[in-house]
RNA sequence: GGCUAGGUGGCAGAAUGGUCAUGCAGCGGCCUGCAAAGCCGCGUACGCCGGUUCGAUUCCGACCCUAGCCUCCA
């Protein structure tokens, strides 16, 4: 029975789908101005470890994940790089996509961009004209009327008063409120605009999810996701627009992941703390980022550093090792890890709990190799499949192992072969001096020597 | 200031009213020419103060501390 944490009532709530065994979930995506960080790829691996989990449980999932390709600071990335909006944002989709191959995240089944659903939006602002929920600006800009929607602010927990309290100077005076937000913003010399009953314009980034959201999904879905910040406004505001236009319920269940701090403060591009995808896969394997990732609760902040992606390179070997040398084998069907994994993730999607299932396995895997080779092979199987449903130890053990990333002087693999031969003939005339300073040659360059039964195998660390 | 999350062993990170998390690092043992890997064992953690209880890291209350949101942000 699967539990799932629900921001709105703040608590592990049953997961009972609408129609059941479909589920139609929304995620939030990247607004494509630049890389893609950590923060971001934490939002990316959870919600594709999510929809994983939904598909092995039986459902029949339809996951949607948007892109923001239009926005205010994509018009000024452009401006600044002179590059033209729809070329910046060509190039930056086709490098997200590249990272998101790299960390095992599967396509959705659709991914809406904000700029092809523009009629859908100017739809949704019509309504809410005509529904009193919106109104045109001294300056042209269409605003949604906060204080018209009754339930404003029951995601968050945040009432109406308390944020009038805690508002900060307002200088834009088109509103008639300062908490009301824009819905559509009218042209600009030079900025990308699409015709509208309120003049040429662009929509404000609110009402592009509230869009594309039910454009692909209906009025009324399933789960609703997205990083911890976009709880207010973002979502709030989603909230409001779709439930005034449509009087339908909008999201049954939010879920937010947590984010991905730098010496306990939020990786963030204003702090400059942040690191792309794309520097750190210099440094370790996608895979390590990944199982990093999966490592901690996705509610849970998490500290990013060379030590924990060390940490984690470390475990991920670890299981990579149990799987070693085996061959391929059928799966047991029912079996006490299995349970044992389902239950952790059934649990509000516990993968550090999942986890360390996997880790028991390894080391029965350890332990049965050489006295039961039969059931350490269907168990290493069993090690794989599970490991699977979390997008991680699908690769070759040995190439993973063998794989790494430029270490040291970066020997290659012939180098490292021609070393171990060397090595081995040492060994044979018992000259041990000269095997060992081999070995320490090889460990100088990242490569560890292991002396098993059927010869010796190298990884690199 | 308001709202929302948290504070677990050297580090990371779960669960839990009384018994084992798990991983990394460390130490001891087995194995090894020596190592590595693996296996076995070890270290007796739960912010602070009260309360409830036979018993609390786990429940309740106060306090301290941290982070996020209240402006664009995964």
């Amino acid at each position: 029975m699967l539990k799932i944490h629900n921001t709105l009532s703040r608590r592990k709530e049953i997961f009972q789908p609408m129609r059941p065994p479909e589920v139609r979930m929304y995620v939030c995506g990247l607004t494509v101005y630049d890389h893609m960080h950590i923060g971001h790829a934490r939002m990316l691996v959870v919600f594709d470890m999510v929809s994983r989990w939904l598909r092995a449980s039986g459902y029949k999932l339809t996951y949607v994940r948007n892109i923001t390709d239009i926005d205010d600071k994509i018009i000024a990335r452009a401006a600044e790089s002179g590059e033209g909006v729809e070329q910046l944002t060509r190039r930056v989709i086709e490098c997200v996509q590249q990272d998101e191959r790299a960390l095992g995240v599967l396509p959705p089944d659709s991914e809406p961009r904000a700029t092809q659903s523009i009629e859908a939006m100017v739809k949704i602002v019509g309504e809410l004209m005509e529904k009193g929920y919106a109104y045109q600006g001294t300056n042209g800009d269409v605003f949604y009327a906060v204080s018209k929607f009754k339930d404003y602010g029951r995601l968050s927990g945040k009432r109406i008063e308390d944020l009038r309290a805690g508002e900060r100077v307002e200088v834009d005076s088109a509103k008639r409120d300062p908490l009301d937000f824009v819905l559509w913003k009218s042209a600009k010399p030079g900025e990308p605009s699409w015709p509208s009953p309120w003049g040429a314009g662009r929509p404000g980034w609110h009402i592009e999810c509230s869009a594309m959201s039910t454009q692909a999904l209906g009025n009324h879905f399933d789960i609703h996701g997205g990083g911890m910040d976009l709880q207010f406004p973002h979502h709030e505001n989603e909230i409001a627009q779709s439930e005034a236009a449509t009087g339908e319920h909008y999201a049954n269940l939010w879920m937010h992941n947590g984010f991905v701090n730098v010496d306990d403060e939020k990786m963030s591009k204003s702090l400059g703390n942040f690191f792309t995808v794309r520097d750190v896969l210099k440094l370790y394997p996608a895979e390590v980022i990944r199982y990093f990732i999966l490592a901690s609760h996705y509610r849970s902040p998490v500290n990013y550093s060379d030590a924990q992606l060390d940490q984690a390179r470390a475990g991920l070997g670890r299981l990579y090792i149990a799987l070693r040398n085996m061959p391929a084998a059928t799966a047991p069907k029912t079996s006490d890890y299995r349970a044992k994994f389902a239950a952790a993730m059934d649990d509000d999607f516990n993968t550090p709990a999942a986890i360390s299932v996997l880790f028991d396995m390894a080391r029965e895997v350890n332990t049965l190799k050489d006295s039961k080779p039969a059931e350490a092979q269907a168990l290493a199987a069993l090690l794989k499949e599970l490991g699977g449903l979390l997008g991680f130890l699908q690769s070759d053990p040995e190439t993973y192992l063998q794989s790494g990333v430029a270490q040291g002087d970066g020997l290659s693999a012939e180098d490292v072969e021609r070393l171990i031969a060397a090595r081995k003939a040492a060994r044979a005339a018992k000259d041990w001096k000269e095997a060992d300073r081999l070995r320490v040659e090889l460990d100088a360059a990242g490569i560890v020597i292991e002396d098993g039964a059927g010869g010796t195998t190298w990884r690199r660390k």
